[in-house]
Formats: structure tokens, sequence, C-alpha cells
DNA sequence: CATAAATACTACACAAAAGTAGTATTTTTA
DNA sequence: TAAAAATACTACTTTTGTGTAGTATTTATG
């Protein structure tokens, strides 16, 4: 859980390609690094363009590239423009009426875990991660 | 996300056993109190009986109770004890080889909310949660 | 002993996510 | 201008989680 296969997918394509140089990305290239099936991977990025995340360049010379800058692309924006659920701010227990004055068992042991989670993803651009030392993707 | 409907059945259910006195629950006044699918419940109810969490008595006069103290039974056994998938402890990134040392982007981001939830998972007992007044399960 | 009311079991139906297949369209290049 | 290589689109298949239906088994009680 936490993430669907999409998000992950979309998360890890965005990542690997903030990480290396390189002017254009084909769907074909990024799949052979990254093992993503092929036409599922194709969907996704092509979604990611429609999105305003990446470029998309087609024909023969064709591919991805960045459209943002880096530091514009949060986590939480990436994750909320491929997650098919209504917003990832989902809950533990998917209640109605939540409030600290309204809580269901499980509030006090979720909300702050969860607040911290939500600032990392709002906070963290891919500019940031592009600072560390990867070796898988 | 986060739990599947089946765990999240499964906390709300045990949740609510612990805070209502009373010796025995059958599956339909469980099932009238949280609206939960009645066979969908039953299932899950008697999966909680085989895993030693709850006790089932069969017959006319049966139900379930709690087979351990509330003290023993933390949250992250619940889950464990009805999540399809291969333990709950899975990353964001479902990737190999994970350390310190050999991170994808997103272990710094993560592992550190996930320790504090995981602690959070593992530390909480139903006794704990008995004690929060609630008024929805 | 028969009925009622509970759990236990098995099989199927439905829905959403994940993945596959085939074709259309665009553009470069020989 | 035709072939090659890329993205775009549409439809289908598979898998998994969720939910439903029907029946068997157990036990209290009239
Ligand atoms: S943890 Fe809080 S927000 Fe989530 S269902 Fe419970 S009360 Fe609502
Ligand atoms: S966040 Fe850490 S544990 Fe999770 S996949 Fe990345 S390296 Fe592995």
């Amino acid at each position: 859980m936490i993430l669907t296969k999409t998000t992950e997918y979309a998360v890890r394509v965005l990542i690997f390609m903030a990480h290396e140089e390189r002017g254009l990305f084909t769907a074909r290239y990024v799949h052979e690094r990254l093992r993503i099936p092929y036409k599922y991977l194709t969907r996704i990025m092509t979604d990611l363009a429609k999105q305003g995340y990446l470029e998309s360049i087609r024909g023969r010379a064709g591919g991805f590239r960045f459209q943002k800058n880096l530091n514009k692309i949060t986590l939480i924006k990436i994750i909320e423009a491929v997650e098919a659920t209504d917003g990832f701010d989902k809950c533990i227990l998917g209640l109605e009426d939540c409030s600290d004055e309204n809580p269901c068992a499980l509030h006090f042991v979720w909300e702050k875990t969860k607040k911290e989670f939500m600032k990392n993803l709002s906070n963290t651009t891919l500019a940031d991660l592009v600072s560390i030392e990867i070796k898988k993707f």
C-alpha cells in the first residue's frame, strides 16, 4: 500500500530523469533502465506530459523532458497527478466528520505521523533529491 | 491506501469491541453497529479467531470475545494478521537491497516517518486505546 | 427431537488496479 | 517518398481486493 504501483512508477521515473543529465528520454530507454512494463510506462509518461510535468516530443527523434523546473515539482504534486484516488490526504480509517474533537480511536496515533509525512512530501522537490547519490531507481 | 479495507474493518472491529463492555459479541451485532457487510465481517472475525486474537463460540448462544489481554494486542499485530500483503513493513518504493548505504532517492524522505509510524503501531495496544473517549467506530 | 440462531466453509460476482496488444499518428532520415 | 522510430490512443486481459450467496455445522432451548 502507501502508494499505488502507478504512482510508484511515476515517482521513480521522474527521480531517475532528474538525476541523469540527458536532453531527451525515450520511453524505451527509461523502460530498459527501470524495468517498468513498456506500455504501462508510456501511458504514465504521456499522462505526466498532459499534466504539465513533462514535455513530450513526438516523432522519430522524440522523447520526454521536464517542462517545469525541478525545484517546482514536489513529491506530493507528482502523487496527486497520477494517483487515481481522490487526493492523497486520505486517512487511515476513512470515517466521517473527523476532527480532534470527534476522533476515531486511531486519530491520535495516526494524525501526527500523517502530518509529518505530508509535510515531507510537500516540501521535498525533485531538485532536493538530485543532490543525493543514488545507485538504484 | 495505507490500509486495505479488510484491515480497516479488522481494526475497527477490535477497537469497537475493546471499548464496549460486553461478554460476547455476535457478528450480527457488530454488523449493525459498524455497518460492515455481514458476510465479509464474519470472515474477518473468523479469521481473527483462527489467528488467536478472538475466541469464537459456535452455536445458538455463540459469538466472539477476546482471547488475549488487550494490552497484548498491538495495532501492528492486527494489521499483520489480516493484511494480505507480505508484511506491512513495505516501503514507499519496493526496491531491493535497501539500507542507509544503498538508498533510493526517497529513502531519507520516508525512512524517518516510517520508523515513527511503525513504532506507534508497535507500541500502541488496544488497552491504550480504550482510555480514549470515542463517539464513532 | 425439532427449531432457531449462531459460526464455518465454499464458491461465485463485481470492481478497480495492473498489465498487454494492436493500431494510429507524428517526425526524422535515408 | 517510404521506412523507421518515436509518442498517442483504444480496447482487452489478468490479478487482486471487495462483497454476495448458499449451505454446512454447532449448540441452546422450546
Ligand atoms: S484518524 Fe482522524 S482523520 Fe482519520 S478517520 Fe480517524 S478521526 Fe478521521
Ligand atoms: S525508501 Fe529506503 S527502504 Fe524504501 S525502497 Fe528506498 S532505499 Fe529501500
